[in-house]
DNA sequence: CAATCCGGTTGCATTTTGCAATCAGTTGCA
DNA sequence: TGCAACTGATTGCAAAATGCAACCGGATTG
């Protein structure tokens, strides 16, 4: 899979980038699941991406300049990747498609919870959590005020009360 | 292709749904440039989509529920597709997917400009074109005042402005 | 020192895509 | 009336992408 420029539309070549299967769910699984290593996306996700069509969309991924591959200090083995600003950026589209699909497609009430408080947060929200993934990806200092609890942190409890809520309501 | 529904979650869905090179195109052709027809998608497109793939595309995006087919009473054999409401709440994820493509990737001036026009009118002008679009498609009563120039036209102004102006700076 | 983990690679069958030619019915025009 | 152009597709075939499972050598852990 490479780049083809069919055309200059801006549609078009957002399509190019990730107009296929697994690039936005790799992605996806970086952002909000925080997945940094290969094994991590390998068997983290839940939609059992094979693992050399995952080599090959990182490897693709970093070509068009929304992954970089770094040494994990603490494992000669380990690589780490980061997300780029241009990588960043796209939590708007992702809260849009989000916010799209809960209403179309037949979402999990677990699996949609997060898209759900993203949309509701709104573009304030999307720049925090934006915010937060330059500290953690890219070094950058942070804007928000101290002991401000993170998107990601919300995001989980969340997500992990709708889980506990269901698992109870099965067993009692 | 046919839907996995690989998982619940609404992102992945949605990538079930346009996750492929041609889905989106043919929903902006419709969208933007106002196409009905069977051969103005074929042959309008800049990036040439092959009439089988066409073929394929409409008849999924119909059992998707993004589309609807009637008889064109002007020619027996032409069919007339509309954009049923879930296609036309795609505006506000074409309106990121444009903003986010003008900003990373290598967008043509003259194909780029709607994309800012977009951008900068915000929800409200995209609710505007989403009103725009039901009357069309679903028949639906206008909420505009009347006299209020279409967002269409607007895009498609700016869009000629600078078609003439590029060429105005050749020849001159 | 053996089991497990690390980021991948290899080989192969299946599916999807792209391309060009073609089709039968419909329409407009001379 | 006759014919060219247009309608929404379909067919056949080669090439590319995908999915699956097995495997790799080196690093780490218990």
């Amino acid at each position: 899979m490479s780049i083809d420029r069919r055309s200059g539309c801006p549609i078009n070549l957002s399509l190019e980038v990730f107009g296929d299967r697994w690039s936005l769910i790799i992605l996806r699984d970086m952002i909000f699941g925080g997945k940094r290593h290969f094994r991590e996306l390998l068997n983290g996700s839940l939609e059992g991406i094979a693992s050399n069509i995952l080599a090959d969309r990182l490897k693709r991924l970093m070509e068009l300049g929304l992954l970089t591959k770094a040494d994990d200090p603490s494992h000669k083995q380990k690589a780490i990747y980061s997300l780029t600003e241009m990588a960043i950026t796209l939590v708007p589209i992702m809260a849009q498609l989000g916010a799209w699909g809960r209403v179309w497609l037949p979402v999990t009430e677990e699996l949609s919870i997060r898209a759900e408080l993203l949309e509701k947060g709104g573009p304030p929200l999307w720049e925090q959590f934006m915010d937060e993934l330059r500290q953690e990806h890219l070094g950058a200092p942070s804007k928000t005020p101290p002991n401000t609890p993170t998107v990601r942190r919300q995001l989980r409890a969340a997500y992990e009360e709708v889980v506990a809520r269901k698992a109870e309501a099965v067993t009692e």
